[in-house]
DNA sequence: GTTATACTTGAGCAAGTATTCAATTAATAT
DNA sequence: ATATTAATTGAATACTTGCTCAAGTATAAC
């Protein structure tokens, strides 16, 4: 930030208890980081579309393959994040991976915001 | 895409009824593109504490950049994001601008991923 | 008019990210 | 053992994005 920004604003400032009392609340919000985290995972609509996908039915690699219309790899890679984020859990059965949704409460997030951009 | 794996995949899915019927499914889901961009929007953690500082109250883009600790510009290219998306609303008052939430119902979203990340 | 200031905006940049490619692993088939 | 194949992974690349900087707009004060 420049500093005469910096300065300005200090000075300038609207209303200081009120600023004080949001930024303290701000600050307590532990939980901010995390939840931005998870905005940022459903915010790309290769994943979307697999937890979509997988909401229907438990899904080998290769299937949702062909269902994304994108490379094995790309999935694959899209999964590990997934994976990471304990969205998705996955059982082995030969040389093929069944996924499936790990945690069925992301659902209500994706139906809220379906709600959402419906009613706009 | 590689035209090798195009082919294995063609020929080695797993259920093609299955596949079908989830590929029409999410052919059919007209509104994963605006989900994607609602959630790509909350997913960043600026946005957020905007959002949420909003939640609060209605706020000058000076306060905003207090409470932030960011540049006036950064807040405001922030801001235009969220107006572009119909988040926020303005009302202008002199030379400053007043910022609040336009719509209420993103609340909803938030509040129902703050509940997602503290269950886990 | 001139000056000051609250905010916006476009350009540029650094960091992040989604995809592809190539190499690798692990399981199956011959 | 060798070949085949479903999936993973690391590197490279193209693209996106959040920020800063500098310039511009609009309102207010003088």
């Amino acid at each position: 930030m420049k500093e005469k920004d910096k300065d300005v604003c200090e000075e300038f400032i609207f209303n200081t208890k009120k600023v004080n009392s949001i930024s303290k609340k701000i600050d307590k919000e532990v939980y901010l980081t995390e939840l931005s985290d998870v905005f940022k995972i459903l915010g790309d609509k290769t994943r979307l579309k697999i937890i979509y996908a997988l909401s229907c039915s438990e899904l080998c690699v290769c299937d949702l393959t062909k269902i994304l219309n994108i490379s094995i790899s790309a999935v694959s890679h899209q999964l590990r994040i997934l994976r990471n984020l304990r969205l998705v859990k996955y059982r082995k059965q030969g040389r093929m991976v069944f996924y499936s949704l790990d945690d069925e409460h992301i659902l209500k997030l994706f139906d809220q915001g379906m709600e959402h951009v419906r009613e706009k």
